[in-house]
DNA sequence: GCGTGACGTCGAAGCGCTTCGACGGGCGAA
DNA sequence: TTCGCCCGTCGAAGCGCTTCGACGTCACGC
């Protein structure tokens, strides 16, 4: 193993002086970083991780707590942690991959052990069990979603509240009125995940506040579960037009149901949908959605934590504004 | 932070000693050890990573490079990904994340500077770029899949040739003479994807020792695509009773083409996957197939792994037999 | 009764890097 | 011309842990 001091050596200098080269933290004249990066590249030298995290107390490595819980859609927890990854090396920096399996002690584990210098957490719950521990924490974490109370903690997510919202209000403005939602699987509710119920909400008010009637239907996975809703939606509203889908494995199946069942998407009805833009693009009827930016949040996410490992101040909260793209799956309810 | 030598003191003995009592590589008196114990618990003591992966040179991390191109089904990846960490996780070490964006760079970076002692690489492709250097590499590694020259390297997989020959030897068992293999987005071929590449191999294989006509098709993911092949299908073999499917976005789509265009599975058609076992049981028809085995691929690999880090030999070609769950989609011609 | 091990513990020497204080030489200001 | 300062470099002191050799003690066999 070719060690800092051979580069040293080599390069006849001292082992500091390659170190300040290395890590431009002092001065160094462009004569001798010539010479030591010739030397770097001649010997092939690669600074040792441990010795680097124990005489400079960083890791240069983030913790990545993914979900695996049932309810999650997997594409979109997988474009984000391949996002995080992307920016943290942007950052020179690598992720440790845990699973939310391992709980508390796993998260301790890693940041005690100085294993990593600072956590991301997806799929934070609204009373997330996790809190009180991120809280206390020595180390910088960022979480994705919001739990109640979010004092003390960075989150940032996209805000479903308005994601729900905008779906509404797009509805409303193409005259329909009365609408409903399509939402996760009940346990997603019963687990007080953050961005399900804000997506009720946001829904639910826009709703009341344009004065439409409104149901809200959480909903299984599988075209089984698809079906039965879109025939329940129809039995309880006869007059129903318009359709906010907040399910990703759900949204074809449905509108596959609601076609079987003799309605024409968008003619008799209009869909919306909070989903990821390539699976709203997929789908028979590309269908008019709000995306989530899971790449963005993601990026967003890592960048957060290295202005807090520099030393910065980041804002507490970050809201990540809904965007709506019109497709096909959405008309004027005259039309 | 509490160190060793806090530790050490508390317990009242050398700091050695207590290194000693953590590892177990030296015996240690039963009351001693329970002192140290009650020491550590008493002062939260946690041993620094960076400083025990430098004085002992291993690091307790495995690399993990996860494939992120066109055509890989995600949830296969995650569940691997999942059970790779979850594996690790009993033998006491942890997971770093890379993609293969990164390339041969990334691998030499994270096993040149001693951030892992081994690397778990999946989505092997026939003739991989990343052969020699995996080879050349101090460290041990495992791949997922089988390129086409395999000495010095250790891999893992199904044994998908044996797969596509249990899928049509199923089907001819149930009397079926005209068979079609409905395969992966072309792109995945042209890569020279290792598996999708047997699976053809013991399709044919199969079909040709058994005497039945046989065709294969690659195929894009979407329903769209999945309609056109099934059109093309029956438009160029009508006496086709059998296919099996190696295209997990696709299976369910096709099916659905099937029976619009009048076939009944599996009164006209049997169908046969090379899929997880929850999607093939979540299809409207259930449907029979071989399992792809994630969780199993990733613990095991694991394992070999570990064995290697202890110095062990391992073999180096394993390859897990396929397991075929009959299903409501496949019947007898005559039935 | 003494040599021989095994057992249990200790001290010291690193592992390879970063960082701090120091120091010599050059230069601008007075 | 001299003082002070900044630039560029060096040496030494750790960072917290593991591991090696050594040493005292005790039990056992002859």
């Amino acid at each position: 193993m070719v060690k800092i001091t051979d580069v040293a050596k080599r390069a006849g200098v001292s082992a500091s002086t390659v170190s300040y080269a290395l890590s431009g933290k002092r001065p160094i004249s462009e004569e001798t970083r010539l010479r030591v990066e010739a030397a770097i590249r001649e010997l092939g030298y690669r600074p040792h991780a441990g010795a680097r995290a124990l005489a400079s107390s960083k890791s240069n490595v983030l913790a990545l707590v993914v979900p695996l819980r049932a309810g999650m859609h997997v594409p979109v927890v997988m474009q984000f942690a391949v996002s995080v990854v992307t920016t943290a090396r942007k950052h020179d920096h690598d992720v440790l991959l845990l699973t939310q399996e391992e709980g508390d002690e796993g998260l301790r584990r890693v940041a005690d052990t100085a294993l990593v210098d600072a956590l991301i957490v997806m799929d934070v719950q609204l009373d997330d069990p996790r809190l009180p521990l991120l809280r206390s924490l020595e180390r910088p974490s960022v979480m994705i979603g919001f739990p109640s109370d979010a004092a003390g903690l960075t989150c940032i997510d996209l805000d479903f509240r308005a994601a729900g919202e905008v779906c509404v209000d797009h509805l409303a403005r193409l005259g329909h009125r009365v609408v409903a939602l399509v939402g996760s699987p009940p346990e997603v509710y019963v687990r007080r995940t953050a961005f399900a119920q804000r997506v009720v909400q946001g829904f639910t008010a826009a709703a009341d506040r344009s004065g439409l009637a409104s149901t809200v239907h959480p909903c299984e996975t599988g075209p089984g579960a698809a079906r039965r809703v879109a025939e329940r939606l129809l039995r309880e509203q006869p007059a129903l037009t318009g359709v906010v889908v907040h399910n990703e494995p759900v949204l074809e199946p449905l509108i596959d149901a609601f076609e079987q069942l003799g309605l024409r998407v968008p003619g008799d009805l209009s869909v919306t949908a909070i989903c990821p833009d390539e699976l709203a693009e997929s789908v028979r009827v590309p269908v008019t959605s709000v995306a989530l930016p899971s790449a963005e949040v993601g990026e967003r996410a890592v960048e957060l934590l290295m202005r807090r490992l520099g030393g910065d101040d980041v804002p507490e909260a970050t809201l990540l504004p809904p965007r709506l793209t019109e497709r096909a799956s959405t008309a004027p309810r005259d039309a």
